[in-house]
RNA sequence: GUGGACGUAGCUCAGUCGGUAGAGCGCAGGAUUGUGGAUCCUGUGGUCGUGGGUUCGAUCCCCAUCGUCCACCCCA
């Protein structure tokens, strides 16, 4: 057991009894994102570090100390991917796509290297959104709506959403030094933290959970009364909007983000279900990442959403399985064995969604049975000896008390349509009809 | 990165005041030599996370290491 090699720490295996909540999950996700019209976009794991460096920020904890970062064989700073939205910026310079407005998504495994714990991983995986090109209040409303919409659509209840302004950038760095003022002024109750973080991010502060610095941030000045008519009436507009759509939120001043370019709206869903990792969804406005990184003055708001974190949200809400099989072929003695892979085969060709089972392996009708069961099937296609000589399959229901039928092979698949939903056309049950056996059509 | 709990069969766990381990579930076979799911019977199962130390002897004590979990931190 010295020898063997595990995986490596905050990286998991998905099991094939956990892959169908994430099934539903992504299923649900397409379909919803698809719905409002946003286009999927692939971009890779690897990008050169400077790209996280210039959008997430510096001094921020994902690129101080989180980032799985090495150097290439050529000696280039390259990094796996700590988030998606820097990727997704990068590609869309690249590419030329915003010369005219984006609705983006995409979704993929993202790193960083913390200290694992329930909902949190090394290597954990999003779903996320980006749109370009679109300054109102009309489209930060539209994916927030979205987020509502998903968890409808999922079955979360529970979840709840916190918003904010952090205005805009010379609005912020006026509220900015007058926070400052104020803290240094009270330093003496602050914890270490948050007096580093005095010099380098003072915003984040308003985030500590340090009872303490709590009390002097209560007494703090608030960003919301330091922004100007025009972020003002944007974020009104946002909140207005939300009570239109009977979208229930809470205005949380002390919202502030990790990642250093968002400004005007920024909103989170947080449960209370997942321990001390509640937030689900997270994103906001960031109207000046894409010049920072090159491009054209483009204004731009998006999310991300935790895809462990909703799986467990799942479970909670009750569990997701995904469709089992509709029949599974019993083939028993040596000609039944030796037909069983060509009618399985001839089924699939008649009906391409039909899901199928083989039994490999050989053994009894009892231990085939057993199998059959297991696999979930609704019916047990039967062949042995008897019904290879008659030119027929035995179809036994496993899920009701209905008795065991024989069919020939065109009656079959016109059985197995009614369950797979397959239209035939005329020609093709023509052609279908007949004797199972493969040899006799050679 | 800091503090703490834990690691015994595929799973959930019990246990040994230090003398190399048990249950339930599962799995396999049988009671029905061509038919699953219920019941009963039988069987299968672990170098007690890994490495080292103390000891006549360690799964149990000590150290280290890896991993899981919780909180901080951070964030999706």
């Amino acid at each position: 057991m010295s020898r063997f090699i595990q995986a490596i720490r905050g990286m998991h295996d998905i099991l094939p009894e956990a892959v169908a909540s994430w099934h539903r999950i992504e299923d649900v996700s397409r379909q919803v994102l698809t719905s409002y019209g946003y286009a999927e976009i692939r971009t890779p794991i690897l990008e050169v570090t400077d790209l996280f460096k210039r959008s997430i920020g510096e001094v921020t904890d994902i690129v101080e100390k989180e980032m799985y970062s090495f150097e290439d064989r050529n000696g280039d700073s390259l990094s796996l991917r700590p988030e998606g939205t820097a990727s997704c910026v990068r590609a869309a310079i690249e590419h030329g796509l915003l010369v005219q407005p984006q609705r983006l998504w995409y979704r993929g495994p993202m790193f960083r290297h913390e200290r694992p714990q329930r909902g949190r991983y090394r290597q954990f995986n999003q779903i996320g959104v980006e749109v370009f090109g679109l300054p109102g209040p009309d489209i930060d409303l539209e994916i927030i709506l979205i987020t509502a919409r998903l968890w409808r659509r999922l079955g979360f209840a529970g979840l709840r959403l916190e918003l904010n302004s952090l205005g805009d950038p010379d609005e912020r760095q006026a509220y900015r030094n007058e926070l400052v003022a104020y803290l240094s002024s009270h330093g003496d109750r602050l914890d270490a933290e948050s007096i580093r973080r005095l010099h380098t991010n003072p915003l984040r502060v308003l985030d500590s959970k340090h009872p303490e610095t709590q009390k002097v941030i209560a007494d703090a000045p608030t960003l919301m009364d330091h922004l100007g008519e025009s972020t003002r009436s944007h974020f009104q507009s946002v909140c207005s909007g939300l009570d239109q759509a009977g979208v229930p939120y809470r205005l949380n001043p002390r919202l502030v983000r990790g990642l250093d370019y968002y400004n005007r709206t920024v909103f989170e869903w947080i449960t209370d279900d997942l321990g001390a990792q509640g937030t689900v969804c997270a994103g906001g406005r960031y109207d000046g990442l894409v010049e920072q990184l090159g491009g054209r003055p483009t204004p731009a708001v998006g999310f991300a959403m935790g895809l462990e974190r909703m799986v467990e949200l799942l479970a909670l809400a009750g569990h997701a399985s995904d469709a089992p099989v509709h029949a599974y072929l019993v083939a028993v003695g040596e000609q039944a064995q030796a037909e069983a892979p060509f009618l399985a085969e001839r089924l699939r060709d008649a009906l391409p969604r039909l899901r199928l089972m083989t039994h490999c392996g050989g053994g009894s009708f009892k231990s085939q049975f057993k199998r059959a069961d297991r696999s979930g099937a609704s019916y047990a296609l039967v062949l042995g000896e008897a019904e290879l000589e008659r030119g027929i399959v035995g179809i036994k229901p496993l899920r009701e008390q209905t008795g065991q039928q024989e069919l020939d092979f065109g009656d079959l698949v016109s059985f197995l349509a009614g369950l797979t939903k397959d239209t035939l056309d005329r020609g093709a049950s023509a052609q279908l009809s007949g004797s199972i056996s493969t040899r006799r059509l050679q």
